[in-house]
DNA sequence: GCCGTTTTCGGCCCGACTGTTTTCAGTCG
């Protein structure tokens, strides 16, 4: 049976789609149609499956703000390569001037502008202009916008790559919120309360900048004190409405402060996504109601409906409470209005843990040592899981280590009371699906966990059979950090997530969330479609010392985020009947 | 360009800030 030709990726469809709205927007298209692009590229990028494929089956017209039109338009794409309307706006507008439009402070109007009135066509170019003060010679333009521009250019070129601002990874982010909160709550004194807000209460995979929202007696003062944080680099504004500035890693800060009667509409608002609101107050305008950060307008009275609480928004809009990690406006506004929410896992159903490692690879801590912290932790059950003979960072564990781990682990259970640990390992999946350890060994395990670390560069075809021949290994139970991605640091690899998931549901093993900061792997919309697809998602903190045991909450998060319950994760049962489960997935 | 308790046309979230303007356009979140 011939394999279909690679296709393109959804990256590759989305990134046609940005560069296509960016387009328009320059040719002065309306800007719902600008706007169109973007939620579709949105829509192409956050799918779990192939689009192109999708396409192929006239089935992309499923996918939320994906119309006839623009499925013709990837499967164009997919034929020819190219998109005609984008080769036609190509030769009108210079590839140079959309960069110019991502500039701060610029946006395609003043783009179009620089580019007719005074033939811009380059970031280049635009600082000759700037330095040549030819700017303020164009009427609506002046000496102040050249010296923002200038100054935007600047910190475009001297970023790596000159690609988009520097994003931080959550774990980063919530440490310094956290202490940003502690130390405005300590200055604002008594009756002062903080809260996170913005994609860090979203638990997102990233954050672009920390947004609070604080409630206080004294908020002139308050937002004074922001400038007196060791963390903050500058305050570039402040008053009783709240304040700006950034921190010395380069973060922006917007501190915001409410009156308590409508701490909840400010909360809302600020916790965004920007998605979830707009989508939010579209469906609300439909009922005659406008919904803004101060309040709701009814239409009917003329009256703003002011909220103590996000509840009472909701409430008030007919819909579930939604809780912040799933406003992403990917289907929570229609569960919410009717009944549909999931209820999430939360990190008190977590019963153990079953992915560790120890100094007989690369761990920093003995299996005593890591078994007593994760009973500390509350859990019942810990899996010593080091890496196998192949692992190739010079910390292998040969087949005869492994024989004697396994005699300690056993021996450090005995000792240790009201708590289990299981022996295991994470295996090596090799190049051809294979595993490291034989299969005699590995069925002296109570727990197998099997994991890509070598060739990633495979074929999306290769990797695809590299991964179904593990799953479909009976002594395998869970596939570790299914697609290799790090966070800002390295793409997944090749990998059809479909055809995995199906084998996973097929077979019985399972799929990890793994909780290290930097990979959350399964990502939140790969780790939605697996559990609809039928895989039991695991999730694990990969802990290589005792401290990280606690990074089982990015696990958490994430599995939030992928509209889990309690139910479609394994390890929030007990060992006995997690057992249970491994032996019948076996048969 | 999408989409439907305004359903195949005509709408499409809301407000703040900035800089350049005598009342507002452009940009941003």
């Amino acid at each position: 049976m011939p394999v279909a030709e690679p296709e393109l990726s959804n990256t590759a469809i989305a990134e046609a789609f940005e560069e296509l709205g960016d387009l328009y927007e320059l040719d002065g298209a309306i800007v719902h149609r600008v706007l169109a692009y973007r939620a579709a590229a949105k829509a192409v990028r956050e799918a779990s499956v192939s689009v192109a494929a999708l396409a192929r089956e006239g089935r992309a017209v499923e996918l939320a703000g994906i119309g006839r039109t623009l499925q013709e338009k990837i499967l164009t794409l997919l034929d020819t390569g190219t998109i005609p309307s984008a080769e036609r706006l190509r030769a009108k507008f210079p590839a140079g001037l959309i960069a110019i439009t991502h500039l701060p402070g610029l946006g395609p109007k003043r783009a179009r502008l620089l580019h007719s009135e005074l033939g811009i066509d380059s970031p280049h170019a635009l600082r000759e202009a700037v330095l040549g003060e030819r700017l303020r010679t164009v009427r609506g333009l002046g000496p102040k916008l050249e010296a923002s521009v200038l100054e935007a250019l600047d910190a475009m070129e001297s970023r790596p790559a000159g690609r988009a601002a520097p994003r931080i990874l959550l774990a980063r982010a919530i440490e310094i919120g956290e202490a940003l909160v502690a130390g405005l709550e300590r200055l604002g004194g008594t009756g002062t309360h903080v809260q996170l807000a913005g994609s860090i209460r979203r638990q997102a995979d990233t954050v672009k900048d920390i947004d609070l929202i604080a409630i206080t007696s004294r908020p002139t003062t308050l937002a004074k004190s922001l400038a007196k944080l060791e963390e903050i680099e500058r305050v570039t504004s402040a008053g009783k409405a709240g304040a700006k500035g950034r921190t010395h890693s380069g973060i922006g800060v917007d501190l915001r402060i409410a009156a308590p009667e409508q701490l909840g509409n400010l909360l809302q608002h600020f916790t965004g996504s920007g998605a979830h609101n707009a989508a939010l107050r579209e469906a609300a305008v439909r009922r005659g109601l406008h919904v803004s950060e101060y309040g709701i307008l009814d239409d009917a009275t003329g009256i703003s409906h002011t909220c103590r609480t996000e509840q009472e928004v909701y409430r008030h809009l007919g819909l579930d409470y939604i809780e912040p990690e799933l406003r992403e406006n990917r289907g929570e506004l229609e569960a919410a209005g009717s009944g549909a929410l999931p209820r999430l896992i939360c990190s008190e159903d977590i019963r153990g843990d079953l992915h560790s490692h120890t100094v007989a690879s690369d761990g920093h801590n003995t299996i005593d040592e890591m078994a007593l912290a994760a009973r500390e932790r509350g859990y019942d059950y810990l899996a010593i899981t080091d890496h196998s003979a192949t692992h190739g960072f010079g910390d292998a564990v040969s087949p005869e280590q492994l024989r004697r781990q396994i005699g300690m682990v056993r021996e450090s259970s005995e000792r240790i009371d009201g708590f289990e640990l299981l022996a295991g390992s994470e295996v090596n999946i090799l190049p051809d699906g294979s595993l490291d350890y034989e299969d005699e060994l590995l069925e002296q395990l109570d727990w197998v966990i099997a994991s890509v670390h070598t060739s990633f560069g495979m074929s999306e075809q290769a990797m695809t059979e590299r991964m179904i021949t593990a799953i479909e290994h009976p002594l395998v139970d869970a596939i570790g950090h299914p697609t290799g991605r790090l966070i800002e640091r390295r793409a997944p690899y090749q990998i059809d997530l479909d055809a995995v998931f199906a084998a996973a549901a097929r077979t019985g093993t399972m799929l990890e969330i793994n909780a290290n900061p930097d990979r959350r792997d399964l990502s939140d919309v790969n780790a939605r479609a697996a559990a609809r697809a039928g895989v039991l998602i695991v999730i694990d903190s990969d802990a290589h010392r005792t401290s990280t045991l606690q990074n089982m909450r990015w696990g958490v998060a994430t599995a939030r985020r992928a509209w889990l319950t309690k139910e479609q994760v394994a390890n929030t049962r007990s060992w006995r009947q997690l057992r249970e489960l491994r032996q019948q997935a076996r048969k």
